[in-house]
RNA sequence: GCCCGGGUGGUGGAAUGGUAGACACGAUGGACUUAAAAUCCAUUGAGGGUAAAACUUCAUGCGAGUUCGACUCUCGCCUCGGGCACCA
């Protein structure tokens, strides 16, 4: 009702203004709901089908939906289904090579087709003994018997999505989607660039392959890891010494299901390879290998080279394995204060700075600089033959006397800083490191004059340990550091023991990186995408029939397009198999077919497609839906594509929605539609809660059936109410009380037909008529129903007021609820003897001269607070507004003998008098 | 954890940087009625103030900032909802 609804008016509005309008509607009909009824009840899916679009179909009609009912169709009509299987023979016959659409010979068996067969883990009910759709798959458990589901390999066809990922992400630029959909897609696609790295297995011929982001760390990779799937653990099992325990965890994670393994919140395991060592390219150490499931076997590589100090999960793991850390970034800030100067020297140095609390009171030793009026840690650099704790140590002393010091603490690695020293007139280059120390007593020696002239000590508080307060350029990164201490530094920053490649930034080195590794054959760049290749079998009997037969002789033997559509037989028992066979394979007769190549013994496919299938192209089929030579004629497609408006659920946002446009740019790619994008604009409307503030469900028990308020209230007001209950997108509790408010509104309106009078219009009516007219024009173009309705109701409110309205407003107010509650607005037109369709008339336009107010009324502010308001007209200048203040008694008292520094006035707005 | 949205009376919600709370629900009082429902009229953010007004203070999640003026813009937090999530 919402959905439709909202469109309904859309159009409504649309057509008024003169646009051809085409607003279809249609039945996606295959897939599980259907079938789970259809099971459920005892009867077949095909009377099923029909027996619920004639109700849905009732319902819309009742509603008053206005929808071109002659292109009506339906998935699951063969003559429509015939394109869906022609498209998927297409995808069949068709691959992407070097970003081009070829066309792929039957019998060639090398070339990546768009459609191709996989043996992939599917969702394995163990009782039912079924194959899942993963949107039967609630929580692990089956979602008909709640039994655990578990992993199976089985022979899958499946669709190359993947290869449009790119195009994909990059179209979306061509169209208007709201902004949170656009990101939806990009991150379900999840496109991410970095490099493939091959770590040779010492002592054999095999070698690992990981997928990094992040090449720049490469010097600080400590260990490399496998998926516990992944194929190399078997092939080195005669070096491994502790197989008995790499064969345990393999089994054990085998048998965790999904959710166990993918939750974070678990404690990462795995198992070192004792007796393998994988080289590093890059430097030539030699590193463990362990397995681990938390690296997943089908992204990437399969494999990872792991760099604790640079990664939270490597990190987590090294911590409890004992693996070595070791740091090859540091982060990096330039001074802002005091930034580096173009081509001056730059010289290099090394630093520390030194925290220490006094215990006894809670507060930080801080210096003042009275030169440069800022605040400062100690701090220097470290001398010939110091250790860092020393340097600090002598620092403090130096600068502030303090001797004592105890509980030193390197608190991390160092900082990498840019600035310009203007005493030496170089660009410098530090690397700090930061030492806590506590302070063990008071005892202080004497410091230097010098340093006596240069700062003041100062003894702050927690809170001014900020980055506004002290003035180092590395203090957040203290800051972070102090508040959670265990953490690796996964931000990007500078390179340090990295050989020739130290100083480079992370940008800069994960190209160089990569380059080296190419020049000596160890490895390159590569995308990834997290988008996998669509599943597209079934094996369940409600849906469409893949158009393939399977031939001993000749293999996979795709359909002839003239023998399309493979319509699905008409069977008494449907349901799922034991087997994990479709149940279509159990009808001979169907499945038992001669090879349409060599005409041996063959038999046809029994998987169905998925439910996605059918409305993967739908809306193409609108423009030309009786077209039986093709799936849509391209002039008609030239006419109405792309499709102005797609307005439907969000939870057709992602899946859906990125299906639809794979099919349509394949389609495209094929010369078969004239659009590279489907949609040119896509929102979406909120759910309707039920009135417990729940997701209106049947299990819930809150569902509100449209045809008991219709039937109650009509449909207008349905229609209204709905329009009325909230903002279009965002999600709004069905409240029932609201609705009689929606329907003593239009019980008013039709009782205001009486108030139709000779009598000219009052000036304030015709002006709020034209504001109507104007308001509601843009109100419904942004699809904010919300607020027509309430303008309506204004205008409503006012005509009852003045008692009367000419027949020419009335007419007008008709036009404007058409859109909203057609019903009403039809009746009272004709009612008021106009013979004409209201469908017809044109949508009224705003006179601009009852939108530019002859009256105004301007606030009288004091310090931008309200005082009051006087009335006069839109040009008056200051010094009339200054004088009609002064006549009104209650603001002359508010405003004169004040002492104003200024007054701001804007004509026909605001008049504001700014005091002293 | 990351990415989006939200947070305004008792409730749903309005407000191109310019009178916060339109419109509606609910509530209270009144009219009509034997009575109720329906309908109509009035009041309705909170506090102070008054016989009643006038008037006044506080209010758009919290805290800063920009501005003559901030629900609206900026920064930092809190919180609710949605999406994604061991994606290297």
């Amino acid at each position: 009702c919402m959905g439709y609804g909202a469109s309904d008016a859309y159009c409504r509005r649309k057509r008024m203004q003169g646009f051809e309008v085409l607003f279809p509607v249609g039945w996606d009909a295959f897939g599980l709901p259907t079938e789970n009824y259809a099971i459920k009840t005892g009867r077949k899916p095909q009377e099923v089908t029909k027996e619920n679009t004639n109700n849905f179909r009732n319902q819309m009609k009742k509603m008053g939906f206005s929808f071109d009912w002659s292109r009506e169709i339906n998935t699951t009509d063969p003559d429509y289904y015939k394109w869906t299987q022609w498209i998927f023979l297409q995808f069949y016959r068709h691959a992407i090579v070097d970003g081009k659409l070829v066309e792929v010979a039957d019998d060639d068996k090398n070339t990546p087709r768009l459609a191709y067969q996989a043996e992939i883990p599917i969702n394995w009910c163990p009782s039912c003994k079924i194959g899942l759709a993963n949107e039967e798959v609630i929580a692990d458990k089956c979602e008909r018997c709640g039994t655990e589901v578990v992993k199976r390999l089985q022979k899958q066809w499946m669709l190359r999505i993947t290869a449009y990922a790119d195009r994909l992400i990059k179209d979306l630029d061509t169209v208007d989607y709201l902004e949170k959909i656009k990101t939806q897609q990009i991150n379900w696609i999840g496109k991410s660039e970095g490099t493939n790295i091959a770590f040779p297995i010492s002592d054999t011929e095999l070698q690992i392959e990981v997928f990094t982001t992040r090449a720049d760390t490469l010097f600080g990779c400590t260990y490399v890891v496998l998926s516990p799937e992944h194929s190399l653990v078997e092939e080195l099992k005669e070096k491994i010494e502790n197989w008995n325990e790499v064969q345990n965890y393999i089994d054990n994670a085998r048998n965790k299901s999904d959710l166990e393994r993918e939750s974070i919140e678990k404690e990462k395991t795995g198992v070192k390879l004792e007796g393998v060592k994988a080289i590093n390219p890059i430097n030539n150490e030699k590193v463990d290998v362990w397995i681990a499931d938390y690296v997943l076997s089908n992204y990437g590589t399969g494999a990872v080279m792991a760099v604790p100090a640079h990664d939270e999960r490597d990190f987590e793991f090294a911590k409890k394995y004992n693996i070595p850390i070791k740091e090859v970034i540091i982060p990096e800030r330039i001074d802002k204060r005091n930034p580096p100067v173009a081509r001056k020297e730059k010289f290099e140095r090394k630093n520390v700075q030194a925290i220490v609390k006094d215990t006894k009171t809670g507060k930080f030793l801080c210096l003042h600089s009275k030169k440069h009026n800022w605040n400062t840690f100690p701090m220097g650099g470290i001398n010939d033959g110091e250790d860092l704790i020393q340097a600090a140590k002598r620092e403090v002393t130096e600068e502030t006397g303090y001797v004592n010091l105890i509980n030193e603490k390197i608190l991390g690695g160092q900082v990498r800083a840019e600035y310009f020293a203007k005493h030496k007139d170089q660009n410098r280059i530090s690397f700090t490191n930061l030492i806590c120390f506590e302070l063990a007593d008071d005892k202080q020696i004497e410091v230097s004059s010098e340093e006596k002239e240069e700062n003041n000590i100062l003894w702050i508080d927690k809170k001014d340990l900020n980055t506004t307060f002290m003035v180092h350029a590395e203090m957040d990164i203290w800051l972070d550091r102090l508040n959670n201490p265990n953490h690796a530094f996964t931000n990007y920053g500078a390179l340090i023991n990295s050989q020739e490649f130290d100083g480079l930034t992370s940008e800069q080195a994960k190209v160089k990186i990569t380059e080296k590794l190419k020049s000596i054959g160890a490895g390159d760049f590569v995308v990834n995408y997290k988008l996998r290749d669509w599943v597209f079998s079934r094996q369940h009997y409600w849906g469409e029939p893949i158009p393939i037969i399977h031939c001993e002789k000749c293999g996979i033997v795709p359909l002839d397009e003239k023998d399309l559509p493979l319509t699905l037989p008409e069977v008494e028992r449907y349901e799922p198999t034991n087997t994990g066979e479709s149940p279509l394979a159990k009808i001979l007769e169907w499945v038992n077919v001669k090879c349409p190549k060599c005409g041996g013994d063959a038999k046809r496919e029994t998987d169905t497609m998925p439910n996605w299938a059918g409305s993967s192209w739908y809306f193409l089929r609108y423009t030309d839906p009786k077209n039986s030579e093709q799936l849509a004629n391209i002039d008609k497609l030239k006419y109405w594509l792309p499709i102005d408006l797609y307005n439907g659920g969000a939870e057709h946002t992602t899946l859906h929605l990125l299906y639809s446009r794979f099919w349509h740019k394949f389609l495209y790619d094929l010369g078969q539609v004239p659009t590279l994008e489907p949609y040119q604009k896509r929102i979406s409307h909120g759910i309707i809660l039920g009135p417990d503030h729940q997701k209106m469900s049947k299990s819930r028990g809150n569902v509100i059936n449209p045809d008991d308020i219709a039937e109650k209230f009509g449909a207008d007001t349905l229609r209204a109410y709905i329009m009325f209950i909230g903002p279009y997108d965002q999600e709004s509790a069905w409240n029932t009380t609201g609705i009689q408010g929606v329907y003593r509104f239009l019980v008013r309106l039709w009782n205001n037909f009486e108030k139709i009078s000779e009598k000219p219009d009052s000036e304030t009516l015709l002006i709020k008529l034209h504001q109507t007219i104007d308001g509601i024009s843009q109100d419904i173009e942004t699809f904010s129903f919300n607020t027509v309705v309430s303008k309506l109701m204004e205008f409503n409110n006012l005509v009852e007021k003045e008692g009367a309205i000419s027949k020419s407003s009335f007419k007008i107010f008709l036009q404007l609820l058409f859109p909203v509650t057609p019903h009403l607005a039809s009746e009272l037109w004709q009612k008021a003897g106009f013979t004409d369709l209201i469908e017809d008339s044109n949508w009224p336009k705003a006179d601009q001269k009852y939108l530019e107010n002859k009256k105004v009324v301007v606030a009288v502010q004091i310090n931008g607070k309200t005082k009051g308001v006087i009335e006069t007209n839109p040009n008056a200048s200051q010094e009339e507004v200054a004088e009609i203040i002064k006549q009104d008694e209650r603001l002359n008292k508010a405003t004169e003998n004040q002492k104003v520094k200024k007054i701001v006035y804007l004509s026909g707005k605001i008049y504001n008098l700014v005091l002293e």
